[in-house]
DNA sequence: AGCACGCCGACT
DNA sequence: GTCGGCGTGCTC
């Protein structure tokens, strides 16, 4: 017997299955997607074995598969299925694909060693009239605590294994038993109800078919109540005895739709996101794997959870960027969902106030099926949005704060309700300049500016963690006139410290890099401790509070500025986010946009709330410019440590692609990348453009294969990118 | 990826 | 004389 592993590295050389012997000792253990440990180049490594041959199909002098790692194997078929896939459609490495399906207790890698924690029982081993004789004759005062606290308790908890116990389990007294612990539970808060759906809710549930495959576009305003919906599908689902994978963004953002699942669905739920630890990661996954839970609530990766029997996949915010993978392997979540849907023979659900032009078009083309939610549930209106042109403000002297919004926000903590401020920039100060002689401080290694942050006193760059202690005089110059420029959540902070009398907490990487940090300011701000919480754009999603009755933009231009031709939707899509964060309940919500681009289209389509207008308009640009979703885009990325190499090979690229792809096919570039150099690295990119080309993938696996042993250059192939 | 092999410079 | 620099090649 004769077995095809997948090896650990990554590496594009070992990138191929490589035969093993399967020694008979080991037949009966191995199966497809058992993780091995195999001898490679004189070391012991492991792989996942994706095939078993009866006949080797080598010459090759073979060696014999070491040992089989687990008793059951960790790939499942249809992730096997599914990792083929995927793989033929990004051209990413084949372990790359299974190793982000998994935990890391789980992938292949000799490394690793998260194991299961077990808890140690202690019970009596005799009878209690025994022990009680025992207690009499024993000199011990440790030995006797124990069999006394036994006598009472039946089974005491003794993770640390005293001389005591040691004694009595020796003297067969005492009888050890070891219990695995789940080092991760969620608690639900009890705020929860569940509620009875409206009839357009309503509606929506019963068009869904569960027993075929079908995706599904819900397309519903903020507020509409989307969460209810998916609920109430996957109670469906489970009634029918299958189970529901439900993606959301980044779950320790939204705490909120994790609490409703738990209240709603107890033990029957597993969560997946990269708030645990890995441990605690392992200890979900083993629930999944074992079949004891029937729904898994995760970010992307939770897309790839080994359910059985799956009934439904659900992906909330479809439209949000964090569905897809920006490193190797750059899978996009909805694409591995409607694999999987197919595969399964399910509904796959996307839903989104602010759907992606790509999932939209679809929808309306009648791929995708479109589901509506026009009202916000309840008496909740849509709030009141006002734009500010900063133009004038600045002219008056008010920089940060406009006098539309201080008042507001004096108006609001007068009357004890809650404010979200919205500024996506974090540090202090977005740059320091000269004012004498014009030198920007900029990282030695990127091709980027460096953001001042208050509280650690450093310049820091926001690519490479780069940092320096700030300066105090120009080093170009010498001048003293050297100033920050710009506006950073720091600074927001400081300004609103200043001016208001009020409880303020800023929710940014630099505050919540600690574990359980997000769920904490969440939680608190939603207990009324804070009265204004002021963020980057992760205060934008999912969270509901009904005390926000005010949301403030400081500077809507910051998405709308960045060189992508998604800015104006990005833009469009966080604007509407964050108005939705206000006036959820009864009290009716208001939100204020400060900018300085005040008529454009996606900042007032967002204030008038009309997505529909925003899609028409934007489709427009879309169609003469030749972008998504009319085109689809794939960038091949060329990077080198020397500029010179670079450039050369990223042009003999862009001439080989344009040589072989289709004619109808544009190949744009090589060109510099928006950061051309990121830590000392420099990047090159040519762009491809096109609607139907046969000969894509075979050309960008050549391309792949002859570029696997260069290694002056690298290159990285994006298909559909979702940042440019 | 990670290690052996190999061919050239500065040191106890 | 040799220690060690990292370019190249190979791994079932």
């Amino acid at each position: 017997m004769y077995a095809k592993v997948i090896i650990e590295y990554g590496a594009k050389a070992v990138d191929k299955e490589f035969t093993y012997i399967v020694p008979s000792n080991l037949t009966d253990k191995i199966s497809l997607g058992s993780r091995v440990l195999v001898p490679f180049n004189n070391r012991l490594i492991e792989g996942f074995v994706t095939d078993i041959l009866n006949k080797a199909d080598t010459t090759y002098e073979l060696k014999e598969i070491k040992e089989v790692c687990d008793e059951k194997p960790i790939l499942n078929e249809e992730m096997l299925y599914i990792g083929e896939e995927i793989r033929k459609k990004i051209l990413c490495s084949k372990i790359s694909i299974y190793q982000a399906m998994l935990p890391k207790a789980l992938k292949a890698d000799v490394k690793t060693n998260i194991g299961i924690k077990k808890n140690r029982y202690l019970t009596l081993n005799i009878s209690k009239e025994a022990a009680n004789s025992f207690l009499e004759k024993c000199k011990y005062q440790g030995q006797i605590d124990i069999v006394e606290n036994l006598i009472i308790n039946d089974k005491i908890l003794a993770n640390n294994l005293t001389s005591s116990i040691s004694t009595l389990i020796k003297n067969g007294i005492v009888k050890e038993t070891y219990e695995v612990v789940n080092r991760y539970n969620v608690t639900p808060s009890g705020k929860y109800k569940k509620v009875s759906l409206s009839s357009s809710q309503q509606e929506v549930v019963d068009s869904v078919y569960l027993d075929n495959h079908e995706v599904y576009l819900l397309y519903g305003v903020t507020g509409s109540g989307k969460t209810e919906v998916y609920m109430e599908l996957i109670d469906r689902v489970l009634k029918l005895g299958k189970t529901a994978i439900m993606l959301v963004p980044e779950i320790s953002l939204t705490p909120q739709i994790v609490d409703r699942f738990a209240t709603r669905f107890g033990k029957d739920i597993a969560i997946l996101h990269s708030g645990l630890s890995d441990y605690e990661k392992y200890d979900e996954y083993r629930k999944i794997m074992d079949g004891k839970v029937k729904i898994v609530v995760g970010a992307r990766s939770a897309i790839f959870a080994p359910l059985k029997n799956l009934g439904i996949i659900v992906i909330d915010e479809e439209h949000t960027s964090t569905y897809k993978q920006e490193n190797n392997p750059r899978y996009h979540a909805r694409d591995i969902a409607i694999l999987r849907g197919k595969y399964n023979n399910i509904p796959v659900l996307l839903g989104s106030a602010t759907p992606s032009l790509e999932s939209f078009a679809r929808a309306k083309k009648g791929v995708y099926q479109m589901l509506t939610l026009t009202n916000r549930v309840g008496h909740a209106t849509l709030p009141n949005v006002l734009v500010i042109d900063m133009k004038n403000e600045v002219k008056k002297g008010h920089f940060i704060l406009s006098r539309d919004l201080e008042n507001k926000i004096n108006e609001k903590l007068s009357k004890h309700e809650q404010i979200i401020l919205l500024l996506n920039r974090r540090g202090y100060s977005s740059m320091l300049t000269c004012r004498d002689c014009g030198y920007v401080l900029k990282c030695p290694n990127c091709d980027i500016t460096l953001t001042y942050h208050k509280t650690s006193n450093t310049n820091r760059c926001h690519y490479c963690n780069y940092s320096v202690k700030n300066v105090n005089v120009c080093p170009e110059c010498g001048s003293k006139n050297i100033k920050e420029y710009g506006l950073g959540t720091e600074r927001l902070e400081e300004t609103l410290n200043k001016k208001f009398n009020a409880r303020v907490v800023r929710m940014d990487i630099d505050t919540t890099s600690k574990k359980g940090m997000h769920e904490k300011i969440i939680n608190d701000f939603g207990n009324h401790e804070y009265d204004i919480l002021l963020g980057t754009q992760m205060i934008a999603k999912g969270l509901d509070f009904p005390l926000v009755t005010l949301v403030g933009v400081i500077n809507a231009d910051s998405s709308l500025n960045i060189p992508d031709f998604r800015s104006a939707e990005n833009t469009f899509q966080l604007l509407s986010q964050v108005s939705g964060r206000a006036g959820r309940s009864d009290l009716p919500g208001e939100v204020i946009i400060q900018t300085y681009n005040p008529d454009h289209y996606s900042i007032n389509y967002s204030k008038n709330h009309d997505y529909l207008k925003f899609y028409e308009e934007e489709m427009k640009i879309r169609k003469v410019l030749n972008y998504p979703p009319y085109y689809y885009i794939t960038i091949v990325n060329v990077t080198s440590k020397d500029y010179n190499e670079g450039f050369s090979e990223a042009n003999k690229i862009g001439n080989y692609l344009k040589k072989y792809l289709s004619k109808d096919t544009q190949v744009l570039g090589p060109s510099m990348a928006n950061v051309f150099k990121i830590n000392n690295i420099y990047h090159y990119e040519c762009i491809i453009k096109y609607k139907y080309d046969d000969k894509l993938i075979p050309v960008l696996t050549k391309l792949d294969e002859i570029y696997k042993t260069n290694n002056k250059v690298d290159i990285s192939i994006d298909v559909d990118p979702i940042r440019m």
